[in-house]
DNA sequence: CGGGGTCTTGATCTCAATCAACCAATGTGG
DNA sequence: CCACATTGGTTGATTGAGATCAAGACCCCG
């Protein structure tokens, strides 16, 4: 139980990837690390429509629908593992405790999409940090794409791009490298701004 | 079947008024009619956390924790009736469904929160207008309160006052009454904005 | 008849969107 | 190995939608 038997059917995905397509058939994955941004296909293209942290389910539709709804996206780097690869049956408990996750994912979501430019990002991106792979704790948060922190929040990739620059100036957050390797402190994300 | 049995245990609520507050002990509840607006307690005060619509059930968790996670108000007159009166246990199929419903309505919410104040409005709107009680459809919509209508769409009291103004003089709504009784016509609210 | 919650309207200001270039990194194929 | 295209990120100038501040009107309730 300790040790990983080999990692069977892992997969892993880099930022920016695609996990899965709506419409296409596969199973439910459970996050094992890394970020994931789900999407819905409107009207006029993908539209932002939630998140996953490690340990969430994601896909779970598939076992009703047996298509995805929604289209997933790597964030920053993933792994998934599949969820009930047999033929068993979620408990009625597992699957209250998912919906209540749900709900209250819901509200975390939207507090990303209100306040200034600055809060939302640093939101996000504490939200992200909150929940690390089990064990090890990751230090450093690998910043997803611009693009995605900005359809997130709801916010323009230029704003995204100076508020951070900013956010960094004035040292309520601690930014290392540049360009895609750019990463943030754990640390400085959870103490609050000054 | 057809008709409602003497309406043993259902509740009304009025407009604005509180249904349950978190923390509280009581049952899940199916909504009947209305819409009804979800809170969480956060640092500073309530904040928006979900909506639900007639079919919807609200205050699950408590088959779990035993406690409401929020605070259920009604935007509109509501109906509701105990979900699972008995001892009964909710079928694996039909928590499935529950969730599929969560992480769709959680796109659909997002997207009150993106665009103009004016179609956040209008898609708040035609949202609540969607599914009305079985069978009769209402014409007319009463409009939630201003202060809910903004804290849903992430605007301020007075644009959302001046942008409903201006939407009823554009003719891209139907605006009737004035004041606490006012509604808009669901007919307008379906075809798109001129 | 007050009084508090709700709604409206006006004047002003600000934060972020938009438009427009421009770099930096990564590929791709000849 | 080098042109070239593509994607992702940065920076500047300008503009505008909505926030904010302020005041008053309306309505319901005790």
């Amino acid at each position: 139980m300790k040790d990983d038997p080999g990692a069977s059917a892992n997969r892993c995905i880099a930022r920016g990837g695609e996990i899965y397509a709506a419409g296409t058939e596969g199973p439910a994955w459970r996050v094992v690390a890394g970020t994931v941004r789900l999407d819905e296909a409107g009207p006029e293209g993908r539209q932002f429509a939630g998140l996953a942290l490690p340990g969430d389910v994601i896909g779970a539709e598939t076992l009703l629908f047996g298509r995805y709804s929604f289209t997933a996206l790597a964030l920053s780097a993933c792994e998934i593992e599949p969820w009930l690869a047999g033929h068993e049956q979620p408990s009625g408990e597992t699957l209250l405790g998912m919906l209540a996750t749900a709900e209250r994912r819901m509200a975390q979501i939207l507090s990303l999409r209100s306040g200034t430019a600055g809060e939302r990002i640093r939101r996000l991106l504490a939200f992200m940090s909150a929940r690390v792979a089990d064990g090890r704790r990751a230090v450093r948060l690998a910043l997803p794409r611009l693009r995605d922190i900005a359809d997130i929040t709801d916010l323009s990739v230029e704003t995204v791009s100076r508020t951070i620059t900013h956010l960094g100036a004035e040292g309520s957050l601690e930014v290392y490298g540049r360009y895609r390797t750019r990463q943030v402190s754990a640390a400085s994300l959870r103490r609050p701004k000054p």
